[in-house]
DNA sequence: CGGTGGATTGAGCACACTCAAGCATTGTGG
DNA sequence: CCACAATGCTTGAGTGTGCTCAATCCACCG
């Protein structure tokens, strides 16, 4: 489907930013040709994980940030009762455990939702890289300038919207992160399950599916199991738009 | 009450960093005695601000961030339909607008909730001193990673607490944060109107008066008006900690 | 086949919202 | 100095959205 296929005997299959696919959308858009040869250098690829496990642990000694390169990854707290509380979903050309620079530890777990690969990018190194090449500083601010302004966005949705304006935005945002990945903002595969989606927008399962079914009704999207088709994307941003703040 | 009293008339009043009662909570924490020159000469102290005078307006050209030197500052949105979203309360030795850091704009507003004073740093002395003062970059990529982290615990708070758990939350948190300011941690004055807590706390604002009247009658915090007496810390946190994430 | 996890649908309930009225505090003008 | 307005806060009554509990359905797989 456009995207590399990995298989687990490739193990650490390593090859250079350069050759990636998603240079034009991950760390590389920062660095001149230049000084491309040092990122690659401290950044390592190819570490493959399968559906279910973990690319690092709550509370493990803080090491490395992520850069996915393929597949999907969920985050998650986990509060003292043992509930969890999925914090946020990463697709090829996002980057994990930013919130994490700040602690000892991750404040996080992730877990692969598919079969998916990874770059490790140590934090010493990406302080190293920070301070010496100009615009890979100012990039990486902004990244985690983006990260509090969508964790913001979060905070919106959950303490203003609707059910169905939550799921509403929820269905955008994958469209237009699937189309700067250059796959078809219309057609996709949930890569995770309602359960996974409830519990990240704050809703019940039972809601998630009742919104679903009544979109499907009003010929807004249209469902095969995880498969989704937006049949009216007009109509749902009609949905998802009402309290997004705007610049007059 | 140990906080400096500015008046009008001071206008430009502009001491050092050095001299601030606020340099052990605030950027100077990650310079060194030898560099606290150079952060001085980049920051430009003293802007004071009346209540209900903004720092800065949602959608102007983004310039500076500022770190609150005396007072309250309140940070919201404005959606298209004209509502408000209070995202934030910043109190001394706090640093706003890092969210903003990746954006031409701001992307919201910065209010004034009493008169308080400002320090402004400007975003191209804030780069310059990240890449020169070994420490300062890693502060403030801190600095962010911990806004991120505030506006994830926000997310929890608003999808899985209740109104008691969520203002409890809020009060402990003001708590901690006058503690860390050498203040009582039990007897404060809320600097913002029952409104804005509401607003913030995704709650209406009767919700906000109906729960804090049954914390006053089980004993666990008294009002008068906007003066706030902690009386069983332990109690509150009993009620806040619910869903909060914990290294085990 | 039956078993298991995920998804859907239905019925009833609860928490917090809305609407509405009353109270308290502060500020302004006569 | 008081009257009055304006704003902020509190309290009450009724309602609705989304949750809980429960049953059923479906696909995948041993």
């Amino acid at each position: 489907m456009g995207e590399p296929i990995f298989t687990r005997e490739q193990g650490s299959y390593s090859p250079s930013c350069n050759q990636c696919s998603l240079s034009s959308v991950c760390l590389p858009v920062a660095v001149s040709h230049g000084d491309l040869h040092r990122l690659e250098s401290l950044v390592s690829q190819g570490k493959i994980l399968d559906r279910g496990e973990l690319v690092f642990r709550q509370c493990d000694p803080f090491k490395s940030c992520f850069a996915v390169q393929g597949g999907a990854i969920k985050t998650y707290f986990v509060s003292e009762d043992g509930e969890k509380q999925v914090t946020g979903f990463y697709l090829p050309g996002e980057v994990i455990a930013l919130d994490s620079v700040s602690t000892e530890n991750y404040s996080c777990s992730a877990e692969a939702l598919e079969r998916s690969s990874l770059c490790e990018i140590p934090l010493n190194h990406l302080e190293e890289l920070a301070a010496r090449i100009p615009g890979f500083q100012q990039h990486l601010l902004q990244l985690m300038s983006r990260e509090i302004q969508n964790s913001q966005q979060m905070s919106i949705l959950l303490s203003r919207k609707t059910a169905e304006e939550r799921l509403a935005t929820f269905l955008l945002s994958l469209s237009t992160r699937f189309r700067r990945r250059r796959l078809s903002p219309t057609h996709f595969r949930l890569p995770m399950a309602r359960h996974d989606i409830a519990n990240f927008l704050g809703l019940a399962v039972e809601t998630v599916s009742r919104v679903f079914s009544r979109f499907q009704k009003q010929e807004l999207v249209r469902f095969y199991g995880r498969n989704c088709t937006l049949v009216d994307i007009n109509g749902l941003a009609d949905i998802a738009h009402k309290h997004t703040p705007m610049c007059e």
